[in-house]
RNA sequence: CGGGGCGUAGCGCAGUCCGGUUAGCGUACCUGCUUUGGGAGCAGGGGGUCGCAGGUUCGAAUCCUGCCGCCCCGACCA
């Protein structure tokens, strides 16, 4: 592994890019804007999964899977959807290989066409309202909370890592209900659990809101999402919750009676979060050295790393740390030793803290002496030497006091590059100057919001839900408006 | 799809303009010795269809033609 990362100050972009192979996440597959998740990158995406899921459990959902293929036509039932994705999908147009006549590898045979082809799924609406049709006669059948664990395909133009890929993996949540209320109610319900999600397990703050009409999910009523803010002061959409309507049941006839035997439309939110997350932790948190992950997210919790010349001292080392390592398992803290005895101590300070583990324990001859042990915290780099005695319940209250202050610095951060302003000169010079958050008044029309980003870049994220009222002019027309929307360049 | 750049060892690169020893450097890898509290040192060693295909030439990584792939900027992006 080469080393050092290129400077945050320097050059952002590059400085992610590197940090995502230099930890040992990910990287590019042959296969153009596809990844392959390495194991560590992956242990911390199923930390997150795991997560996640329960919380799912929590609130009534169960999973489920639908496949990975949606017939052709399927997509253009809902007009604004196919619309929306048409332009992306990946297309299986043969079922069949053969070898080529002239010997030079395989060719697609010509005689095996399919009928009608097959759309790798970009999200799985049609396929699974196509579904519920079947499931749903009466109000009784509802309503239906599912949840799926998927790869999905979009075949975006340019990819980042984790940002933005070809194939990416995700949840999506699709509910089926009798209410417009309900469903509502469930969309809502939603994006709590996403934002709870990213403040209490990503230590990520984000902003809830409501995106407008242009950036809405292709087919929903309303889009809601949770926004991030990067640390280069570009902002991260990092999940959201759709209220459908009766769009998709409409779409593929899903019709349900109610009480009194009357038929009506059903009633749809969907929603999902993907491995875009990933990327938002990295980039929310990680300093110059690599990866910082809070404690709660963090595959390996706790590493030690004995400072020994012959085995001898290893195995006191070892013998040392043994019953330390017990007591943390026994409560619930990941802890690894690594004896190798190939690399050096400073090569594995430089790597753990390249990936980012939260506490480093050092046991050498000198601690043993001194019945003392070296902890060293990855989010401020402080080291400490303290007594044996009672470290394990002094890195447990360590592990919680980091994940605490990993948001808070996330969010400290956050306010401090969160602007309001009722000019537009001064807009665009907090853009270039500052970037971050702008709150700012708007006159509510997709022309204005058009040309502040045709202009500016900056988009509006969403319109917060917890914005106070209040009566503004907008910054572009001079038209009046009902509250502060937030302006954010994104990726 | 438009503009720019790049394909040489696992990775990162020099050499290409101006053709000419055995294609080189850093890192990684292997062996040995000394080291080990912040990415160790020394010595030795292995690893190359120079993106692919043609052409020019006594001779091509280098010049010419065609093709392929990747990256960056733009367009695009629930």
């Amino acid at each position: 592994m080469g080393k050092g990362l290129p400077k945050r100050s320097e050059d952002y972009s590059q400085w992610y890019n590197e940090l995502v192979k230099k930890a040992d996440l990910a990287e590019h597959s042959p296969v153009r804007g596809c990844m392959v998740i390495k194991p560590y990158g992956f242990s911390i995406w199923e930390k997150m999964q795991a997560a996640i899921d329960q919380m799912f459990k929590d609130t009534g959902h169960s999973n489920a899977y639908f496949p990975l293929f949606v017939p052709k036509s399927y997509l253009s039932r809902e007009a604004d959807h196919v619309e929306g994705f048409a332009k992306e999908c990946a297309v299986v147009t043969h079922y069949r290989l053969k070898n080529a006549e002239d010997g030079s590898g395989v060719v697609v045979d010509p005689d095996a066409r399919l009928e009608e082809e097959l759309i790798v799924r970009p999200t799985s609406e049609t396929v699974i309202w196509n579904t519920y049709k079947n499931w749903i006669q009466s109000y009784r059948d509802l309503p239906i909370l599912l949840n799926q664990w998927a790869n999905v395909v979009r075949w975006e133009m340019r990819t980042r890592l984790f940002l933005r890929t070809a194939e990416f993996l995700w949840q999506e949540g699709h509910t089926a209900h009798a209410t417009r209320q309900e469903a509502i109610d469930e969309t809502h319900q939603m994006l709590d659990v996403y934002a709870n999600f990213a403040e209490e397990w990503m230590a990520m703050p984000v902003i809830k809101g409501v995106k407008t009409e242009s950036e809405r999910f292709p087919g929903a009523v309303d889009t809601y999402c949770i926004e991030a803010l990067m640390q280069d002061g570009k902002a991260l959409q990092s999940g959201t919750s759709h209220f459908l309507g009766q769009n998709f049941a409409k779409a593929f006839d899903v019709k349900f009676a109610d009480k009194e035997g009357k038929l009506d439309l059903v009633w749809g939110t969907s929603w999902g979060v993907s491995t875009r997350l990933m990327g938002a932790l990295i980039m929310a948190h990680s300093d110059d050295n690599g990866l910082i992950l809070p404690p709660k997210l963090a595959p390996i919790q706790v590493v030690i790393v004995p400072i020994f010349k012959t085995d001898e001292q290893l195995a006191a080392v070892k013998e040392k740390t043994a019953p330390l390592m017990e007591e943390l398992k026994a409560s619930g803290v990941t802890c690894k030793l690594d004896d190798r005895d190939t690399q050096s101590p400073g090569w594995k300070f430089a790597e753990y803290e390249m990936k980012g583990v939260p506490v480093r324990l050092a046991v050498g001859p000198r601690d043993l002496e001194n019945n003392t042990v070296e902890v060293a915290r990855r989010d401020t780099g402080e080291k400490q030497v303290v007594p044996m005695e009672g470290i394990s319940s002094h890195i447990r209250n360590l592990l919680v006091e980091m994940q605490d202050s990993i948001y808070q610095k996330a969010l400290d951060f956050r306010s401090s590059r969160t602007t309001e302003t009722d000019d537009y000169e001064s807009f665009k010079q907090i853009l270039d100057e500052k970037g971050g958050f702008i709150m700012a008044h708007w006159d509510g029309t997709a022309e204005t919001e058009e040309k502040i980003k045709e202009e500016t870049k900056a988009t509006i994220r969403c319109i917060p839900l917890n914005r106070k009222e209040e009566e503004g002019t907008c910054i572009y027309s001079g038209k009046p408006s009902k509250g502060r929307v937030l302006f954010a360049r994104a990726y």
